[in-house]
DNA sequence: TTTGTTATTGAACAGTGGTCAAGTCCTGCA
DNA sequence: TGCAGGACTTGACCACTGTTCAATAACAAA
């Protein structure tokens, strides 16, 4: 893999490489993880590739960060602070400003697809800052438009569980997609006589599946994660009135 | 250990053993491998420990299964199969259904923890028969109700969308705890300083802790469930109606 | 120049994973 | 009795995993 250099006396480079600041850092560490992860997935990060991204040696990341399960936290708490919380000054503008919050979920969670799989495994148990600030900053929001703290951590919750769970689910299709070397259209039409026969049996999948085939599904993705939104919304508005 | 037996020609047992069927089946391979999943989670599945809860040897299994990842495919339709999506016969009874099938939705990851990170990692590229029939009968439900095809689709995966969401955390934390070996109690008694540490600048987060706690968060978690669903449900219901 | 601290390397450990080719056993059919 | 072929085991391959531990290098302070 690492084509070994000749080297002797006279042609190696002195090993003068000043260390004012050290070469590696934690936050340089985080951006390549998240680069890899991007790139390749999951399960694609190692930490000997770690090391190799930043000219190092596996080893090296160890100094400054405990084990790979602690070099994940850090990952996703680094991920969280990608999201723009807005602040709201009154009760107005809470509608607008929870669809921001859910939008920039969402592009996260597309532009970071292991991020899907990886909330569903760690569950609620991280505590890093960006994710408390930002858990903070929503629950304002909610609490502004009028609901009590209590109620504002329901309507909280039931937002981002929308948008975990159909950006998750987006986000799997897509690095499929993207892992398998095919563009987007081949890919459709590896897997639609498969698709056209499971839906045989079942008369509705069959007519939706024609429909959207007629109806080319340019951005459909981002329609049906409109309208799931808007419900959640309207049901959090209609609580808000009859209180 | 296994304690090697010793033995020669003369003592070696007839291996006599029957086989009017064959040992090993599809249907019980998945079962043992949802058996193995449920108990240590998605990353303890392998094909040696599968093997050994059938009482056969890893390769065994390959005869049955081309490969790990169709397995995991039957598995996942396997467990869809659990869902209970009733069938209603007038427009009155959708939203009864709808909620029943959430329900069932989510005490299906419950029980089984590792379907969320699962589910975030396959997306919708699953066609099993049985996740097939469960989405036409759900479409049905939402059909009944009054929706057009395309609208009953979108409705249908904002509901599964929320409860997959939601219920892929709970099961998450659910399975770190057990996972851990401590009790519920003793967990949340190991987590808690860290957690009104990270929480400390956040004035709303500390006042959420400080009332779940007088509370005591016995069930809690059906609540919000149970709210968020709630709203996703009137802001369908509310659609329905103005059209 | 010596010492001490911080950062990086290299070797090695101690397994792990999925999978395949070849061999063995068994039943049913000719 | 012979043989096809289904069902399962043996044995091995091979690449790869996170991590520990000493050895070393680079620099700052004394």
């Amino acid at each position: 893999m690492a084509t070994e250099e000749y080297t002797s006396v006279w042609t190696r480079p002195k090993r003068n490489r000043r260390r004012e600041q050290p070469a590696l850092s934690q936050e340089q560490i985080v951006a390549a993880a998240i680069k890899l992860l991007d790139a390749d997935g999951l399960e694609a990060l190692t930490m000997r590739k770690l090391g190799a991204e930043l000219g190092a040696v596996a080893t090296a990341v160890y100094w400054h960060v405990a084990n790979k399960e602690e070099l994940i936290e850090l990952v996703i708490d680094h991920v969280y602070a990608e999201i723009d919380v807005p602040e709201i000054s009154g009760p107005g503008e809470w509608r607008a400003a929870a669809a921001r919050c859910a939008q920039g979920f969402r592009a996260m969670i597309l532009r970071h697809p292991w991020m899907g799989a990886t909330l569903a495994d760690v569950g609620l148990t991280l505590i890093g800052p960006n994710m408390m600030r930002m858990s903070d900053r929503m629950l304002a929001i909610y609490e502004t438009a009028g609901f009590s703290l209590r109620e504002a951590n329901h309507a909280s919750t039931a937002v981002i569980s929308y948008v975990v769970g159909l950006a998750s689910t987006e986000a799997a299709t897509m690095s499929k997609i993207q892992r398998s070397g095919l563009s987007a259209a081949d890919w459709m039409e590896k897997v639609w006589p498969a698709a056209q026969a499971a839906a045989e049996p079942h008369p509705r999948i069959r007519a939706l599946y024609d429909e959207y085939t007629a109806l080319g599904a340019a951005d459909t993705a981002d329609e049906v994660f409109d309208y799931g939104l808007a419900c959640v919304l309207d049901g959090l508005e209609a609580r808000l009135h009859q209180a």
